[in-house]
DNA sequence: TTATAAAATGTAACAAAACTTCAGGAAAAG
DNA sequence: CTTTTCCTGAAGTTTTGTTACATTTTATAA
């Protein structure tokens, strides 16, 4: 089941001249043409009404207010994106549900446009190649920090989660040229975040931060920078999208990483799903 | 710009007996509806089609058209989820991000419909009313607990999170009746955690349980069940989508909790982030 | 070029749908 | 109990969609 306006598009060479005449108009005014009666479509479009008729049938559709239900389908799944909403105090459940997810979901999609595709490409193959990789987070972007540890660890990659200043300032101060440290904090102004990479840089080691998006103190030290969408709205909310599309993109690296060396990344995750299962029979 | 089904349930409080009834047919029969000429309509529903056409009005629609034109675009736009994409190893560096952003966006969808209402009411009541709150998981999971302890920690709530057996065996055997024990587990078969939990019900402490859709050892223990949906796709995914949908539900009951009691809520987050901001200052 | 068939398009009648008007009846107010 | 207001449906009107048939255009071959 297509939509109206994509088998319009994907027949209209095949068509004939006056019902080719007539699919363009809609192509072009889609918004018009769904609120307009056959009689004045075929006006503007200077065709008979029979005409249109016989393209919803080319279409194979039932008639013209088939054909217009799909159409309006089409716009309504095009502009469907809603914006972040404000979650009320005295909602039902059913409203908190539906805006969480939904807010969750707009960062996610946020995320899409500001990540940078090349510099997405720059980390993968700068993570790919590291001897060793350092992941750095506080608080909440801490977590982040730990899951990517966990992602990456499964496929044999040599790596370490700090989530304080004490554990991050010494990895930083013997990671070398070879090694890789992955900054997270969402605000990119997190100061034991700004000095523990800024110890990696100097020793040498290649930087990719993960922030929200704009220039930052965190961003500002990277090789390679990664944001997230920054919308998010007040404090009250906690870091609630953020985490979620920080983790989106972390999805995509770990993706990418485990891509490039396909088979021995699968071969590693078997190993360490069986020494799992294993332990819990014997405990 | 709203759309129609919506826009119908909004209002339908304050519609006339006979434009309900029809209101309340759409409801249910959204996609029979949109293929009805308003004299079927108005015989299945048993109202004159004067009505029908006053509903429209009332909704502030142009008249019957209108309103069958939105209820196709939501309907368009409730069925125009992608399903999940198998993540292709050779794809582009778009097509990883587009694959990966689609599927994480999906698996919060699909825990839309797998969450029962009711049961994150009854979740978010016990929570509330908890003298304690202890938050088990084991590897992925137990970065979900660690999350959502530290968002309950951010509005006062006595809270710990364990993740491993030793700790969380030592916390259920302290528990009582006024607390509770919420239990992460995607697989719903971790072992740690049944025994954890286990321990903690003997004590009386009331069971909380989020792991993947349909019955499980895990939930089989549980006062109240939570579920995500279960549709992740093979072992080498990782936990991708799974830990996604989870924080999603994490933040629906912490949006429900801090609600019940929002000028409380909002005094303990400033609290919180003044401290956190001090800290940094001094350090 | 012209005759003929085939395809494409338009016209006009028809059927069906949407919409309007108005009158009857129920509920609320006095 | 009467009056007023509001709600609803029946019947009539207008608009819209559809069909059947006529006309025009295009293609083909003598």
């Amino acid at each position: 089941m297509n939509g109206g306006l994509i088998s319009i598009q994907e027949s209209i060479t095949s068509l004939k001249p006056s019902e080719r005449k007539v699919a363009e108009y809609i192509i072009d005014f889609p918004e018009e043409v769904i609120n307009l009666s056959i009689q004045k479509l075929s006006q503007r479009t200077e065709v008979s009404e029979a005409t249109i008729i016989r393209l919803a049938r080319t279409l194979s559709y039932k008639g013209f207010q088939e054909l217009k239900l799909r159409i309006a389908g089409d716009l309504a799944t095009k502009y469907s994106n809603k914006s972040y909403q404000e979650i009320s105090i005295d909602g039902t459940v059913d409203s908190f549900i539906a805006n969480v997810s939904n807010n969750n979901i707009q960062s996610i999609n946020d995320t899409i446009s500001v990540l940078s595709k090349e510099e997405v490409e720059k980390a993968i193959e700068a993570l790919d190649q590291a001897r060793k990789i350092a992941l750095y987070g506080i608080g909440a972007s801490g977590l982040i920090a730990q899951d990517f540890k966990q992602k990456l660890s499964r496929i044999n990659r040599w790596c370490e989660a700090a989530v304080d200043y004490d554990t991050q300032g010494t990895i930083s101060a013997n990671l070398g040229e070879q090694d890789v440290v992955f900054g997270i904090s969402y605000s990119g102004q997190t100061k034991d975040i700004i000095e523990s990479l800024q110890i990696a840089k100097d020793n040498g080691a290649k930087v990719i931060t993960l922030t929200k998006y704009g220039a930052n103190p965190v961003s500002d030290l990277a090789d390679i920078k990664l944001f997230t969408s920054s919308l998010e709205k007040s404090i009250r909310s906690g870091a609630m999208s953020s985490r979620i599309s920080q983790l989106n993109v972390i999805d995509i690296l770990y993706v990418g990483i485990t891509s490039r060396n396909y088979d021995e990344s699968v071969a590693a995750l078997e190993r360490t799903r069986k020494a799992v299962e294993d332990v819990k029979k014997h405990v």
